[in-house]
DNA sequence: ACTTTTTATTAGCTACCTCTAAATATGTCT
DNA sequence: AGACATATTTAGAGGTAGCTAATAAAAAGT
């Protein structure tokens, strides 16, 4: 069993990843000092999880991907079943499966998937690795980078920030929800989009963060 | 936030209290060497929540039990809350709770209380710590001990052992089930029960662990 | 190309929690 | 009371994970 410490540091690498990630950006991701990640680094390439290009960055090796993967599952199965059963402020969601996900056994973890029917999506649209760390190939495409004036399905919205998911969902920005890009600002990078009735503008900052469905009929 | 370590110290002297823990029994307990748990002792001590006297023994002080009971009620809404959601093997069910009950946020706590209803008793009987710490006053009194050839209603069983929790289990032995006190083995002290229409034999260690409850009829 | 800035690593320290082995206190038995 | 057994504590060490300050490497600016 990895510590939670372990847990977290590979998580965080998987989530900068795939490309080989900074210390510095891994250590803000994780609100430690930078020395503080270097060392670990080093104990998580010691352990065959991580390679390190000392003064370069850090990746995963496949048994690293696996266990990232794993802490993944358990996250988002945990944020579906919470969701599911309590119906929690889907700001406190992220949180709550943050702290529970490195206390799931295994067994816990089948007996959630199995409750909830095997998902493969959590309620912010992100695909759940299988119970070996299988991803779904990814078809989808973001919505900053979508074509224009076509309809697109929302697949995928972020779930790290609070504050921003609350105004994804006030504004519709939700899975499921079709939506038409009009035109991009090219100064700015803002991005003009239809919703259902209304038209909107949408920072290009949030707009990397959300992921629609790439073939969509009208 | 306490430490995981300092949850469960406070948790298990509480559970082997409330006379004076010997260090050796705390030790043996967490399953830790007895060095172990008297440096534990020393910083629980430092920290205001342990009254140790050397070579004597250790005792919660008020704050050490409130912290202590704010475990305990985590664990036991935790095991309603899996009993209820998903239905795991009750001897899972213990377990799980244990891994968890540290990860539980407050508001997680409060959401699942609220969601169960407030409940006041686990499955197996137990109390559930109020938020602030409150226990029932305690009317109930040990099968081992209670009258014989008088129905009593089975209000606890023990969960810390899964193999003896299938044993009650099958033998029906669950709370809310009556039973009657038949005699009294003076020399091995093994007790004769009658249980709905089987007449069956318990042993005192057993019978030491189920809570029976003091005022009923017939 | 050289200097400055930024980024990364090393060195050295601390806290927490564990261990084994040695020392000490307590309790019991004769 | 003295001796032995048992329980407890101290001493000393190791692993994990964090920090600051100092150093070194890489990148950027002039």
């Amino acid at each position: 069993m990895d510590s939670v410490a372990v847990e977290n540091y590979l998580k965080s690498i998987w989530q900068l990843g795939p490309n080989d990630v900074a210390t510095l950006d891994l250590a803000q991701h994780l609100d430690v000092a930078p020395a503080s990640a270097t060392k670990m680094i080093q104990r998580l390439t010691e352990k065959g999880l991580v390679n390190h290009i000392p003064y370069r960055g850090a990746s995963l090796t496949s048994e690293g991907e696996r266990r990232a993967l794993s802490v993944v599952r358990r996250h988002r199965l945990l944020e579906t079943f919470l969701a599911q059963t309590l119906d929690l402020g889907s700001e406190q969601l992220h949180d709550e499966a943050e702290r529970l996900e490195h206390a799931l056994s295994n067994d816990l973890e089948k007996a959630i998937s199995n409750y909830l029917g095997n998902p493969e999506r959590d309620p912010h649209g992100h695909p759940i690795p299988g119970p070996n760390g299988e991803l779904p190939v990814d078809t989808e495409l973001l919505l900053s980078e979508c074509p224009l004036n076509k309809y697109v399905t929302i697949t995928q919205v972020p779930d790290r920030n609070a504050e921003m998911l609350t105004w994804l969902e006030q504004n519709e920005i939700v899975p499921g929800n079709q939506v038409k890009l009009v035109s991009k600002d090219s100064f700015d990078g803002g991005l003009t989009i239809e919703l259902g009735e209304k038209t909107m503008q949408i920072a290009e900052t949030v707009a990397k963060l959300v992921y629609v469905s790439k073939e969509d009929e009208i």
